[in-house]
DNA sequence: CTGAAAGCGCTTACAG
DNA sequence: CTGAAAGCGCTTACAG
């Protein structure tokens, strides 16, 4: 196995001392007077010998690490998976890298991992933050660490956020349905205090209220698929009248799905269907689900941008940024009207 | 902002060495013979303080980091995702973590992600090859690094791996189709040298030949999935005799579906579906898609058992070992004979 | 223009 | 039983 080099094996090679060569390769020689022909020596010789510093050690003297913590509910649902790979995508750019993290609905284990980033000493975190998490977050924002949220916010808690306009996009949404002929529209939604799920949920009931309908609402727990399936079958069983149901997010949808498969109910034929959230499986259905889709790379986008910002401290006293985007409704056949 | 605490801290405020405490929080207290009561000063103190011992400077110090490097095609492929999810839950048991890294096929950004493995100083490397990646790899093996493969091996390289049977679950699948009737079955791969996409064509292969039948074979060029859908639909309408069709893979089988679509081509009324690697979307289409399923649970469970051994040196001189796992034939509607 | 040296926060061989 | 000290590989204030 080959001698990892090491600065001191580069000084030593051209009889110079090891802050040149550090100066040098960290680009600051010219703030520092170095000679052009030092220079050239140096970046010779890293080049010849593929010098890599020891990012280790660089941190531990620099306190900075060039790792950002990503922190999510699930990884594997695709519109986290989406954000993360466009932020992954734009943070290599700037040679920072993403640790990826799912909290799998444990608030436990959602504090450990945080307790990991922190361990890691990442630079920044960027976060759909956890339920349960609101204290831990707070502690963090406080001691200046660049946090970035997205999908949901804190109500009392000055951060800075990227999230998408729930509560328009989910009115729209159902007006789309009213003005299509259907009368009883269910909302499936999960018994959950965070708030971007609260806004859906207001902006269903705005609708409705202001159509003069009835609401007709259902909260599941989050957690459990099985269980799940199985509340939205009695619910469906009970409320015969329902003709339209709109789930609240991608994995409510897919046990909704499923729980339209195991009551053998066609969908549009006996009930509409739009989910929040768009994903691929939805133009498989048939007919194809109408959906509201959130626009993962303008997300991405202004996630990075307020987060890139925050590391560089060009903006250690601006005040803390919200940035709420508007969301498209893709029209499909599942709620063409009556 | 509360100042981290640290070692000294710990030993300052006890009137002890940092060595002894350094010892006791290292599990290291008995083999240097501290005394129980230390040992409860420390323990008691480093609780009340909640001291965290600085991971960089552990690391740097070691040389270990608790860090696996994780490489594969694409992360957010269900395959490598359920994968990942999977090792992420086993290492945390561990106390590792896993630093998970898409190459979306470029072999560039393959080896640049292997360097930021070594650059971060990851002890282990868990990877499904990326194409191009044969050399690197070798040269990594070579430094004695610890190194799992799966999903893919490489002939002429003496490494630890984790695959499937690939040529007889595929042989088993093609067999199936004949037994249900079908005479003219196409295989849909990609034109590449990975091993596991040779192993499962020549699987087909077997079953074609043993049976007399001739073969229909379409390579498309892995990447673009808007030329794989134009590339199958061209295949399609060429090959009017073709009444069955397996797809060497999950995102093979998403181009062929989506060609599907385009076409207007019925799922089992017109021809006979088999998808290589099993999927949620598989079993909404209408009908349900036979699907050949990899047992995750048990390719994961292999690679951290041999990981772990590595990383624990527990068998630094047994010889590698190559594990094949067998794959389930799932059996549905798409492929039930005419 | 360049260098000697301190220090980031640990671990551990060595000495007593 | 415990402690002083070297060292992991860098960065950077300070001195000349």
């Amino acid at each position: 196995m080959k001698k990892k080099v090491l600065l001191k094996d580069i000084a030593n090679q051209l009889n110079m001392s090891i802050t040149t060569v550090s100066f040098v390769i960290n680009g600051k020689a010219k703030e520092n007077n170095i000679s052009d022909a030092s220079i050239k020596r140096v970046l010779d010789l890293v080049a010849e010998l593929d010098y890599q510093p020891n990012s280790l050690a660089q941190s531990l003297r620099t306190g900075k690490t060039k790792i950002i913590g990503f922190l999510v509910d699930d990884i594997s649902e695709p519109f986290f998976s989406g954000i993360a790979r466009l932020i992954d995508e734009k943070a290599s750019e700037k040679g920072y890298k993403i640790l990826f993290s799912s909290s799998r609905n444990s608030t436990q284990k959602a504090i450990e991992l945080l307790q990991i980033f922190r361990d890691r000493h990442v630079d920044g975190y960027i976060m759909a933050l956890p339920e349960g998490l609101e204290e831990e977050i707070k502690k963090l924002v406080q001691t200046d660490a660049p946090v970035v949220l997205f999908d949901r916010y804190v109500p009392d808690l000055k951060t800075d956020y990227v999230i998408i306009d729930n509560q328009g996009s989910t009115e729209k949404a159902t007006q789309h349905l009213i003005d299509n002929g259907y009368k009883n529209i269910a909302f499936v939604t999960i018994d959950t205090e965070q708030q971007q799920m609260i806004d859906r949920l207001s902006g269903y009931e705005l609708a409705i209220k202001n159509n003069k309908l009835n609401p007709l609402i259902l909260k599941i727990p989050y957690q459990n698929s099985l269980d799940s399936i199985k509340k939205v079958s009695e619910f469906l069983s009970t409320e015969k009248e329902c003709d339209a149901v709109i789930f609240a997010a991608n994995y409510i949808c897919m046990d909704g799905l499923r729980a339209f498969r195991q009551m053998g109910i066609n969908i549009f034929d006996d009930l509409a269907v739009v989910s929040f959230d768009d994903f691929e499986l939805l133009e498989f259905c048939n007919p194809p689900v109408t959906a509201i889709a959130q626009p993962l790379e303008a997300i991405a986008e202004n996630i990075m941008k307020i987060m890139l910002s925050k590391l560089n401290g060009t903006n250690k006293n601006t005040s803390s940024r919200q940035i709420v985007l508007p969301a498209i409704l893709n029209i499909r056949g599942s709620s063409r009207g009556k």
